[in-house]
DNA sequence: GCGCCATCTGACACAACGTGCCATATGACA
DNA sequence: TGTCATATGGCACGTTGTGTCAGATGGCGC
């Protein structure tokens, strides 16, 4: 893609060793009982360089899915057919997996799996795709004139929740593979609407 | 209601005087720049005692939230009428908060100030969220016999959301107040149908 | 190839956070 | 009033995240 100077390059390299000792070390010793120190050692880094990297640990954890959020406002703003929003977003970020090679999506799981198990990075995971989608919005705003901000709001939420609870259901999964995550996120869509309509009966 | 004894009076008198401590301090100096220490000398309890009421400093400033939610789910599981889902949740949030004076209010605005300016503290208060669509979806699921968990986790992550921008939204007014809050979750959990089924026309 | 310059790293120091521990005080209860 | 359970305060400790600065390293013009 880009930045092919050496400088860029081994940039890269450290960050993403600082993410592959991350998910390793937290994934075999739990993500509190993980220090930064042991993480930067691990890297080959000094501490304040994984800070210089990640404003906190939880970061590094969720550093997959601020890249593939990325990629998929990236897909998304390359779209010109006319489609539901929630469908728009859902399919970008369901092409977005399939931008990684496989050693990638072995990480992604393990992220994922401590992104929802730890309550702590759950919650900058959540703060992450509340993030994304204001993104969303931004790309999205100027292609509806006519339609009031709170929908379009609405709409880009349920598209995200879609996202994170099919990943969610994804993970429980014997063998999660790329194109199962991708189905789950296409039905999710799907089922919204049937989703806003569903009436509870009554009782007693 | 319940707890008449002197010493869960003297509790709940504690934590109300941090909650206020943490939110006055908190809107006077910046979340960041507002220390435990100094929280907890103005709510006159050790620093110790903060933490045994709240296990982070951003829980202290979601307190509200907490007990806002705790009323919904107890209004929520009244309720025994037949009607969409997203309503049910919208109706026992927005009911919530007339269960509260004027000064909860007055406090509930700076709380959802902070909530939304410091990123710190939306994170903990999506994960908030997220809890309590679970604790929901826990005293929903027995009422819904056929239908798909999946289906059942999008309504209530969008009549969450739902909620969270409504309130955002309505933090934005000159004057926010109670009934204008309860207008605009009512009016988001309508637009909801009308959110997934948006379409963004083609482009170029 | 050489030297200047911007940028990144490592090291140290430091305030603040969050927790385990224990002695002490205070309300509940017989 | 005496006993007991429970909550508090104080202390120490490891960890987090940041400001600061000297030194290293790659980019770039000459």
């Amino acid at each position: 893609m880009e930045a092919v100077g050496l400088r860029e390059r081994k940039k890269l390299e450290r960050r993403g060793a600082i993410v592959a000792a991350t998910l390793d070390l937290c994934t075999e010793n739990g993500f509190d009982a993980t220090t930064v120190d042991a993480i930067a050692e691990r890297a080959d880094v000094s501490r304040r360089t994984f800070f210089r990297f990640f404003p906190a640990k939880e970061n590094a954890v969720i550093a997959l899915d601020d890249d593939l959020f990325a990629t998929a406002i990236d897909l998304f703003d390359r779209s010109t057919r006319a489609a539901p929003a929630i469908e728009l977003v859902g399919e970008a970020l369901a092409e977005a997996t399939t931008h990684y090679d496989d050693d990638w999506h072995r990480r992604f799981v393990l992220a994922a799996r401590l992104h929802d198990s730890v309550p702590h990075v759950e919650a900058v995971g959540l703060e992450l795709c509340a993030r994304t989608a204001g993104q969303f919005r931004a790309h999205l705003r100027p292609r509806l004139e006519h339609t009031p901000d709170h929908v379009l709001d609405l709409a880009l939420e349920a598209a995200v929740s879609g996202w994170r609870l099919a990943r969610a259901e994804w993970l429980l999964a014997a063998a999660p593979t790329p194109a199962g995550l991708r189905e789950l996120v296409r039905r999710n869509v799907q089922a919204l609407a049937e989703a806003t309509a569903l009436v509870v009966p009554a009782t007693s």
